[in-house]
RNA sequence: GGAGAGUUGGCUGAGCGGUCAAAAGCAGCAGACUGUAAAUCUGCCGGGCCACGCCCUACGGAGGUUCGAAUCCUCCACUCUCCA
């Protein structure tokens, strides 16, 4: 059983925390970014670009893969690490954002969502069982809880049912975990601070046969609630969350809430930001966001980031990168990823070693000053 | 030489008496993006202002008809097609 993964906490600085997770598909070290590849595809980048990145784990998402090309067809094919030609770690979404964000096609009920694929209309169903074993027979190292993520802006007793639903469901899914994939327990509770804390007993209490899930995780924030009231939560959750396990929190965020992220005391982010951002010409630097469209950048031969040694930026120009942009080149969206990508990795790595040598604080404070400064010149 | 079609804002291109500062697309400019239905979406895009309204300049040029013209008439300039 606890071959599944292990957790080593390394050190503690303040409240945050280095440590690392062991997989089948190797350790990785945290805080970890963990770059966000839905359709088994981190998008604009081969898996060998991916690789040369250096991430040791990456998002595959349940929903999406079930409806294409379908879990047979992924387990038939040697799991999703053969599929996507991967070694490292990969662990999955259940669906449950999906729930959220195509919110129009399903229908929620006690046993399961029933839900339109939003590609051809077709009916299928999702229960915390059936998406426990998609992501077991897709050969993931670490899967989610299936769970309900509710929208910002439900009322306190909207969010409570909400939030046992999600309960049983942790239950369901954590009694479906047969030991060849982890399995993380996702907390909800919106921004009500209460239900924050019931959830976490809940969730970090859970055990079936002596065992509880692997790993806790902090869901239903960034879902359009303002960034203090996001924080409030995360301040509030986050040192709720058991000690010995890795703690994670889904779907965060820009380069400031990873650092205070960490700070809370959270182990492991995902987001779409850098990949996104990445394609719609939004870019992450030591000195903040760029716009690499603006005019400003037409004639400029400066290097993106002078403080950035990835491929983009020890290559091409601002010049070049705004070019390809206009023109919407291909290359456009891979160099800005790979960019994007370096940035989140790096200043993880940054954060590790602060963390190691007790400066994360001073750390912490340097980075948010410089991002305040604004953009790069 | 003859017959016909056309000239609209940076470009392509609608409009063919008032509801037109003029559709739409492109280009340009700005912004958004947080467990990815996203190489997407939104806004601005003649000038000026005491800006949810007003003024100026505008639909090749010059005149004219009309209460009113990008739209009708005349002449001029230029472009294109077809027939010799």
């Amino acid at each position: 059983m606890s071959s599944r993964i292990t957790f080593n906490l390394l050190h503690t600085d303040g409240a945050a925390r280095r440590g690392q997770v062991t997989t089948r598909h190797g350790t990785i070290q945290t805080p970890v970014f963990m770059p966000v590849g839905t359709l088994a595809s981190v998008k604009s980048l081969t898996t060998a670009q991916l690789q040369q990145l250096g991430p040791e784990i990456i998002l595959n998402n349940t929903y999406h893969l079930m409806l294409r090309p379908g879990v047979d067809l992924v387990e038939k094919l040697g799991g999703v690490h053969k599929f996507m030609g991967w070694d490292r770690a990969v662990l999955t979404d259940s669906g449950g954002f999906q729930l959220f964000s195509l919110a129009k096609i399903r229908k929620i009920r006690e046993e399961g969502v029933e839900f339109r694929s939003h590609i051809d209309g077709s009916k299928y169903f999702l229960s915390p069982e059936g998406s426990v074993e998609i992501q077991t027979r897709m050969g993931v190292d670490i899967a989610m809880a299936f769970d309900e993520c509710p929208a910002y802006g439900l009322s306190h007793a909207e969010v409570e049912k909400s939030m046992h639903l999600t309960h049983r469901w942790a239950k369901r899914s954590l009694a479906a975990r047969t030991g060849a994939s982890a399995l993380f327990g996702i907390v909800q509770g919106g921004i009500h601070l209460d239900l924050r804390k019931r959830s976490v007993e809940e969730i970090a209490s859970m055990e079936i046969d002596g065992s509880g899930f692997d790993g806790v995780a902090i869901g239903g924030v960034s879902v359009g609630e303002p960034k203090e009231e996001m924080f409030e939560v995360v301040n509030h959750t986050a040192p709720l969350l058991p000690v010995d396990r890795p703690r994670y929190l889904m779907g965060v965020g820009t380069p400031e809430d990873l650092v205070n992220g960490v700070a809370a005391g959270i182990d492991m982010f995902d987001c779409v930001m850098p990949t996104r951002n990445a394609r719609n010409g939004t870019l992450f630097t030591s000195q903040g966001k760029v716009s690499i469209k603006t005019a400003k950048f037409a004639a400029d031969d400066r290097p993106l980031d002078p403080n950035c040694s990835c491929v983009t930026c020890t290559t091409v120009s601002r010049a070049y990168l705004r070019h390809l942009y206009i023109n919407d080149e291909i290359a456009a969206s891979v160099y800005n990823t790979i960019h994007n990508l370096s940035f989140y990795l790096d200043l993880m790595r940054s954060i590790r070693q602060a963390i190691a040598s007790n400066s994360f604080g001073a750390f912490r404070e340097a980075f948010l000053s410089r991002i305040a400064r604004g953009e790069a010149a």
